[in-house]
DNA sequence: GTACACTACATACC
DNA sequence: ACTGGTATGTAGTGTAC
């Protein structure tokens, strides 16, 4: 028997003292396939140098030896060779050590790294998937031939009777075929419930929507449209669900903040009425694993949470406040969630029943779309970093950076380095700030005719020049090392290029190759790879410097920010030098004024300073600019770093830094300085800004502003007992709480600041904050004060424009101006 | 009762 | 706990007067 399928899933079992892994995948024609594989786990024993072949052959007896027992289960090893193997790019000798059962592992490598020839014992701390896919090259979404027996009805004690698939097969020899493409079948679901709270109230109804699928599924019985299907009671609809998904045999079920909320949900109420998730392919029951965030896995069919992958791969180019299902589907699809008004279930009316109907299918809805639109970068993150679905879309960015490499050392013939353990995960975190970026101290004014340099993925091309990492970091001086003088020492790296160095080219080269190629073919796939591998080099840097990191290498963190300074100033001074003149720069990116050279003349000047630049290193043209401008900062009379505004010559509007951008300044605020901004930039002067920023105080004095644009939203980023100062975010969560409503730590928090009580000395911040529809009558004093006179003040101040001017207290009139 | 320095906190930039 | 450092700015807190 042979066939074609791509694997989507993987996991393992035992049977008779032997791991099996069994990988879940399709055929090209739809059907389920699921390859049962032998496997056996091995790791690596490193030995002490200077051994003599007679040592390495007792060592290795003295290995093959171990015997023991744990939990009821005859440990032994398997297998044991000897290899030449590179560890931090040093050439070392080691045993290979295959053992019996992946979970006997450290009981066999405790034994075995007290042996004296034995140096260190390393790749214990490997997953035993991870393992598995880099040894046989069973890549996720990537198409396999497989060949082998159908399974037996008796094999693995009856196994076949419980796998619910098309195909289970004895694979003997599994092999990649080609790259094409996979479109999955996906179901999304939601569920709402009478309680926030898991397991306190009961689940009210549950949405499933794929490709022919709009359903909602309730207890509830009210009229409502014909995708509603009642059940007899919760217990009846839960377990519809799951034939739901049984029938629809979907290849993903997605679901947004499933891991943290619906699944666990529907496992609270399961056990409750005491019935089965009768989903996964293998008659199990989905399994929860432990972790900052439980996350809810199913046996052959890919749970994804969206809320999570969303987090890690897109929220930094999201403009979206919030990464709630409503500001991302309506960033991302144009489309958002339907209003309803969430009430106690007895409080809510017939008509009331139907919009909720119709508000739960809409979120399923949704996720379904946003799951279709995010599949080719979830895809491209599995095929490239070689990890299935279900890893990478819960894997953090540190993670992904860190399971690409261990999936590549082997090109480089590298065995792992370990995780670090608590204590030296302590000890990293202790450790003292190194020097980062530099930042350019502007000069406050209204500039016109910019131009903006940047340099392309600068601190990864950083790395892969200069060979900064551990492995290529060197004690002490040699001839041809790389010197970096630190704070309070000097690092060197060798001029040889370690395995993460040309790790690291080769993801750059490979965003490059995929960008070209989005730009002569345009698809999504193109798009997501180009992006998978961006967001990879960019990740990392703050990955040599993240205290969990196995690759931890400060020295080579602090040498990369030290080297990056070193070339912004370089090239800030050759700009200048040129003729032109730098008016701000921070990190990796210039805004210098043309002054009298053109565009052409710039251009040139790039070339030329690109020829002067090692390696990969490139500095790319961002855009010209017709204006931009610096203010100085509230205290003190400099210019504020990391805020500016400029105006492309499309009249585009780029904001940075500035109160408009900001999330926890009230929108009226926000609003007004992004207008007057835009302004003077396009107007070239203040005098039109002045006037509307008086008309809009005016207005607030007169109370004629809508109460809704005064609203300040501040997240809550802690428990509330934890706070040790209460701001007044602090302060309107607890009177959320006593109110019954829900709050929880990464809560947008909602208020509004309302006249005080007038009563003797000046009342706190927080005493005046108000619920949004909570009764009362803004401050218009503190929205004056607090809010718009700070959002513009340091704006007009560049046109020596004052306070007094805004607020109407000025002796100068309009004209002066 | 208020002015002031300092700290806590949230959020942005790259 | 889940990339890094640099930076701005508000409101709360404690203390001096």
């Amino acid at each position: 028997m042979e066939l074609k399928f791509i694997p989507l899933d993987y996991d393992y079992f035992d049977f008779n003292n032997e791991t099996f892994v069994r990988v879940w995948g399709r055929t090209a024609d739809g059907k389920r396939v699921c390859a049962i594989d032998a496997y056996n786990a091995y790791f690596w024993l490193i030995l002490k140098e200077n051994l003599g072949k007679k040592d390495i052959e007792i060592v290795m007896e003295k290995v093959k030896g171990i015997k023991s027992e744990f939990a009821g289960r005859k440990v032994y090893v398997k297998n044991v060779e000897f290899h030449e193997k590179n560890f931090l790019g040093k050439p070392v000798k080691a045993l290979k050590v295959t053992v019996s059962n992946h979970k006997d592992m450290q009981v066999i490598s405790e034994r075995a790294k007290d042996f004296e020839e034995v140096k260190i014992r390393r790749e214990t701390d490997v997953s035993f998937i991870t393992r598995y896919i880099i040894e046989k090259k069973v890549l996720p979404l990537q198409w396999h031939s497989v060949s082998g027996e159908l399974l037996g009805e008796k094999d693995f004690g009856g196994m076949f009777n419980i796998l619910d698939v098309d195909i289970a097969i004895k694979a003997e020899n599994i092999s990649a075929t080609s790259e094409d493409n996979f479109l999955p079948k996906i179901m999304a679901f939601d569920i709402e419930t009478d309680s926030l709270e898991i397991g306190k109230g009961s689940i009210l109804m549950i949405s499933a929507v794929s490709e022919n699928l709009k359903k909602v599924l309730t207890w509830k019985k009210f009229p409502a449209e014909g995708y509603v299907e009642f059940c007899k009671d919760e217990a009846d609809m839960i377990e519809k669900f799951c034939s739901y998904i049984k029938k629809e045999k979907p290849d993903a079920l997605v679901g947004y903040f499933s891991d943290g909320f619906d699944m666990p949900y529907l496992r609270a109420r399961a056990e409750k009425h005491k019935i089965k998730m009768d989903i996964s392919l293998d008659g199990s029951q989905p399994v929860f694993a432990r972790g900052r965030i439980t996350s809810s896995r199913l046996a052959g069919i890919v749970h994804i949470d969206l809320f999570r992958f969303i987090e890690t791969a897109y929220s930094q180019y999201l403009q979206s406040e919030t990464l709630g299902l409503n500001e991302v589907a309506l960033e991302l699809l144009g489309e958002g969630k339907k209003d309803f008004e969430h009430k106690h279930s007895a409080h809510i009316t017939h008509s009331g029943w139907k919009q909720y109907f119709e508000y739960n299918l809409q979120d399923a809805v949704l996720t379904y779309k946003l799951a279709g639109k995010a599949w080719q970068d979830m895809a491209a993150f599995s095929r490239i970093i070689q990890e299935p679905l279900f890893e990478i879309t819960r894997d953090r960015m540190s993670q992904l950076v860190e399971n690409y490499l261990l999936h590549n050392l082997h090109k480089f013939n590298e065995i792992a380095e370990k995780r670090p353990l608590h204590d030296e995960i302590e000890e990293r975190r202790m450790r003292k700030k190194y020097e980062g970026a530099f930042v350019f101290q502007p000069v406050p004014a209204l500039y016109e005719n910019l131009a903006m340099f940047d340099f392309t993925s600068m601190y990864a091309s950083i790395i892969a020049t200069h060979n900064l990492s551990k492995s290529t970091q060197l004690e002490k001086k040699e001839k041809e090392a790389l010197e970096v003088e630190l704070e309070e020492h000097k690092a060197y790296f060798t001029k040889n290029p370690g395995f993460f160095s040309l790790m690291l080219n080769d993801i750059i080269n490979k965003r490059k190759k995929y960008k070209q190629e989005y730009k002569k073919n345009p698809d999504a796939m193109n798009f997501a790879r180009s992006n998978a591998y961006k967001l990879l080099a960019n990740a990392a840097y703050g990955y040599q410097g993240f205290f969990g990191a196995r690759y931890y290498c400060i020295d080579a963190a602090a040498a990369t920010a030290a080297l990056a300074r070193k070339f912004l100033k370089g090239v800030i001074d050759k700009i200048n030098s040129f003729g032109c003149k730098v008016v701000y720069a921070d990190t990796d990116g210039i805004a210098f004024l043309l002054q009298d050279k053109s565009k052409q003349e710039v251009l040139n000047l790039l070339e030329k300073l690109n020829s002067g630049l090692p390696g990969i290193m490139e500095l790319e043209l961002e855009e010209f600019y017709k204006r931009g401008i610096w203010v100085t900062k509230r205290t003190g009379e400099f210019g504020a770093k990391k805020k500016y505004a400029l105006l492309n010559e499309k009249n585009q509007l780029k904001v940075r830094g500035f109160e408009t951008v900001r999330r926890d300044w009230c929108n009226l605020a926000r609003e007004v300085q992004n207008e007057i901004l835009s302004r003077i930039l396009k107007e070239g002067n203040a005098t039109s800004s002045l006037k509307f920023v008086q008309d809009v105080i005016k207005k607030l004095k007169k109370r004629e502003i809508e109460k809704e644009k005064l609203v300040i939203k501040t997240q809550l980023k802690k428990e509330i007992a934890e706070y040790v100062a209460e701001g007044p975010h602090v302060t309107i969560a607890k009177k959320m709480i006593a109110l019954g409503m829900p709050v929880d730590t990464g809560m947008l928090i909602e208020y509004y600041i309302a006249e005080g009580n007038g009563k003797g000395k000046k009342q706190l911040v927080r005493e005046k904050a108000k619920l949004p529809d909570e009764q009362g009558r803004y401050d218009i004093t503190y929205y004056i004060e607090h809010q718009i006179v700070p959002a513009v003040e340091n704006i007009f101040e560049v046109f020596g424009i004052t306070k007094g001017d805004l607020t109407g207290k000025s002796q100068k009139k309009l004209h002066e101006f």
